[in-house]
DNA sequence: CGACAACACTTGTTCGAACAAGATATCATT
DNA sequence: AATGATATCTTGTTCGAACAAGTGTTGTCG
């Protein structure tokens, strides 16, 4: 692994902090990652969070999720569950039933159209994410992996699938 | 550094591939640590971008910068940079003039009100990000940095001012 | 010097993200 | 059984992000 040489005045230059230039660093590569994100799931008219709630019933599924619990789960906060439903069902990707001995909850499912369209784009995604970091070697991607869940493992909800 | 012990069973169900899990691994970790970014910069009603440009505006004063070098330079794109520097104008932070000799370049500058706004910022900004990563040995941010860079290089622009 | 291409923004419009307030259902308490 | 508290979404509204089309300016070529 070889390290850009930068010497401690050009870095304090552009960064007031380690910490600062971690973080910028963080925000430029995920841009830059999503965009190639963006492209693929463009193209299906999806949201990468709209395809990612997809993946997460796929994975319940034949159970059924409660909305707010789905919403903890997903990749980003989802103030909005209500409405990024919504879409997914009016497209028929999911659907919802409110069971009668608990009429809080709004039990959430993905219909056999929604597994079907996760399973066309199983290749093309897998195409996108080997575009994205397949240039890393095994042994990098699993120490990236290892630094980014310990840089927010204090930030971590306790309750939450992301610990 | 110590790692998560996690058998290739359990990775698999939550993941397709290791390009995936370290993405969204990605995702996350930004999502958490711009969580407190924003809290910082709602309180001045500034967005993220929004400070990182006057940052790169006061890194280039007294020098003035046009209008789309700004925006390559900031850390997400900005295809609506207009309105983003109308807003920063509004509130007397930058202002921006149209050279007479080169009358289609805008050229874009911080004003004396942009910069003590940062100065009166600068102290909370590195809480902030001694909240986000301080917990991070400095040499593991460096590696983070590092790996970062990497993940991202085949994606930067050639004329980036992240290569 | 006139047409056309290239440059550097600007504006129109649509859409998802965010926060707050509201609605409905159930549970606990007396 | 009525009251209030809590749980679980839903809706209103505002705002920034994104893409595409439009505008004014300068350079180039015949």
């Amino acid at each position: 692994m070889q390290a850009t040489i930068e010497t401690a005045g050009e870095r304090l230059q552009r960064f007031d902090s380690p910490e600062q230039e971690a973080f910028l660093n963080l925000w430029r590569t995920y841009d830059r990652l999503r965009l190639l994100e963006d492209e693929l799931f463009g193209k299906y008219d999806l949201t990468a969070q709209q395809y990612n709630t997809l993946r997460l019933l796929r994975a319940a599924h034949p159970e059924r999720v409660p909305t707010l619990t789905l919403a903890g789960q997903l990749v980003s906060r989802a103030p909005d569950i209500t409405r990024l439903l919504d879409k997914l069902a009016e497209r028929g990707l999911i659907d919802r039933e409110r069971p009668a001995e608990n009429r809080r909850t709004v039990q959430v499912g993905i219909t056999p159209a929604g597994r079907q369209l996760l399973t066309r784009l199983a290749a093309e995604v897998r195409q996108c994410h080997a575009a994205q970091l397949g240039h890393l070697e095994p042994e990098e991607l699993r120490l990236l992996t290892e630094l980014l869940k310990k840089a927010r493992a204090p930030h971590e909800p306790d309750e939450s699938r992301w610990r």
